[in-house]
DNA sequence: GTCTATAGTTGGATAGAC
DNA sequence: GTCTATCCAACTATAGAC
């Protein structure tokens, strides 16, 4: 453990932390415990770091980071109906696959909104996650020949605001089945904000999606 | 100060422990805090309480009552767009009126998801929303002379979850204008879920409401 | 019933040996 | 750079005086 360059010995304090508090919450992530996980003493992560604020600081900066990353890998699909099905399925599975990291982020969110020592950590995780999702759906325009009805973000926030509802709900009462179909639900309301391109490659196709969802009317369930 | 019922006693340091809670932080309400802040010594909170898990449960109980109450207190209104329209907007004025209440929510339902001592405490919270947007639903039904086309239960839900995502993000951001947009718009959309009873009154009327839905298509903005 | 005093823990931060 | 020892503050909880 000894002699390492203190670059790589945050990295390795932070990757300690994140295990901690995604385990056991926020407030176990105490210095203490932290130091504990890594296999180092209490004095090299005040070393390291100026104070424990930084430290958390850099672990909600590394949660929106991987958070952005799983927004970008989606599943190409040409239809926008499994494109949308496809990333909303997959975006969930992330989800309920990390439980700890997901309530973690909104720990986070209230500890950040709480105490100023916080500072951005809060509004770095939503503006991280808006912009991803603004570029996302301009993607989708792209591969599924559309546009938006509505301004990108607009609907990203909408986006954002729905999925932390569903998974909310999810942390409480742990319906795995229940936010499936709540979430594949939005997608098919995703599907009625969406119209054929002018340009589009396949309008008829496209055509079609938005003709049947509105008749079928989107079901939004939770 | 001397001299009180225990029963009362515990009322008033429960509305301490939601002030200093509301004010500062789920953190901050130390029995310590909160002992000064109700004008009392210490010991009286542990003569009154068992420990300060118990003292924060009742809190917590306390806001969740409240939460419910505000989803009962709801203006009449002759047709569904109406209602829905001021109910949203009563709901989201009530929110706004209250960030410290709201983000302690938050804070009480992830404390409660980590830590085994705070029990039941955010299963209440969600089961307590629930049941009373299923009444909520329910009495819309009668006052409008319409059906919802999907379990008053599953309505309920996504009604819970729009309306926490938006609130979060109203929390992190604090444009109260983009949210109230964003309650309107979810309204527009629960309009789309209802359909005209049978034994509806007035039943031209409200057909008028679910043809526009369909054609317009109901967009949900944040 | 109420208050003071204090025990017993925990955790952030630093000083100083190695 | 790393570790040990230690300081100091804040907190929960209780014991015992009044």
């Amino acid at each position: 453990m000894s002699r390492m360059p203190v670059a790589e010995r945050r990295v390795q304090l932070i990757e300690a932390a994140l295990r901690v508090a995604c385990r056991d919450g926020i407030d176990a992530a105490t210095v203490r415990a932290v130091a504990a996980e890594a296999g180092v003493s209490l004095g090299v992560v005040h070393y390291c770091f100026l104070d424990k604020d930084e430290l958390l600081r850099a672990v909600a900066a590394a949660i929106t980071e991987q958070n952005v990353a799983s927004i970008r890998d989606i599943a190409e699909a040409t239809d926008l109906h499994g494109l949308l099905e496809s990333a909303v399925t997959n975006f969930w599975a992330g989800i309920i696959a990390n439980r700890g990291e997901q309530l973690l982020g909104y720990e986070l969110t209230t500890t950040s909104l709480r105490h100023s020592e916080m500072g951005h950590v809060a509004i770095d995780q939503y503006e991280g996650a808006w912009s991803a999702l603004e570029v996302f759906l301009q993607d989708i325009e792209q591969g599924a020949g559309i546009r938006w009805i509505v301004p990108y973000r607009q609907l990203a926030r909408t986006i954002v605001a729905v999925v932390d509802g569903l998974a909310l709900a999810w942390l409480v009462d742990g319906d795995d089945e229940v936010g499936r179909a709540g979430m594949l639900g939005f997608a098919r309301f995703l599907e009625t904000q969406a119209t054929p391109s002018a340009d589009s490659e396949n309008a008829d196709g496209e055509l079609d999606v938005i003709v049947r969802s509105a008749v079928e009317r989107a079901t939004l369930p939770a």
